[in-house]
DNA sequence: GAAATATACCTTGACAGGTGAGGTATATTG
DNA sequence: CAATATACCTCACCTGTCAAGGTATATTTC
């Protein structure tokens, strides 16, 4: 495992369930736009995407449904559910905690 | 597993590196030191802690000596190796990076 | 002096999430 | 027609966390 996997680790969920916040979309969409978005410095690999979107489903924050392409390959939509968008502004304010607590025990202290 | 876990994943490595910074320590201060800190918001759980020990010696990031106390229970120290000083600037470096990359990620994009 | 608490160490088995490797199918491009 | 892009999916494996269990010594409380 790299170790931008352990990182990011906690934090899959929240990453989909920002891009569904601004509309329906599906997994390899997402995908191409999460590595825009980071100039390619990271993407979620594709087992662990449709891992995550189970697991979104199962626990109600997204629903999906098949698009109905008339061309091309067939796509599987997602929604974010209201259950969805309060569990993402919940994990939105345990990064920023977690985020302090990481920051301070990672710094050797300062002798006082 | 509790929300926070997965989020401090990656960063357990870290935050012992840290601590071992300041000086040789041992399990039980380390974590108490952590608690302290964190005004008890957060633990390494033991067992995290003792599996992370036995990991970083074995990857040469620490060494361990049992200290000569006469009273009270024995302790095992642990020392920073040069090794150990090395990769803990190199994940500093890592979180930093990272940090930014989930900080872009997890906010929904912004009309343009 | 017995019980409770604090200090201090350790291991095992279960569990969850990430991922490499494999697969399917359609459309386009050289 | 082969390669590439789009688009989906699953399985087996690996790693780190942790609940639950254990051992031992010293101090405090009743």
């Amino acid at each position: 495992m790299s170790i931008a996997s352990d990182m990011i680790r906690g934090h899959t969920d929240t990453i989909i369930l920002a891009q569904l916040l601004q509309g329906d979309s599906y997994g390899y969409k997402i995908n191409r736009a999460i590595e825009m978005k980071t100039g390619g410095k990271f993407e979620l690999k594709e087992a662990t995407l449709y891992t995550a979107f189970r697991r979104l489903e199962q626990m109600g924050w997204i629903t999906s449904y098949w698009g109905d392409e008339n061309t091309g390959a067939r796509r599987r939509y997602y929604s974010i559910t209201e259950l969805g968008v309060e569990n993402y502004y919940r994990m939105l304010n345990e990064w920023e905690a977690s985020k302090q607590i990481i920051e301070h025990l990672i710094r050797p202290e300062r002798a006082e």
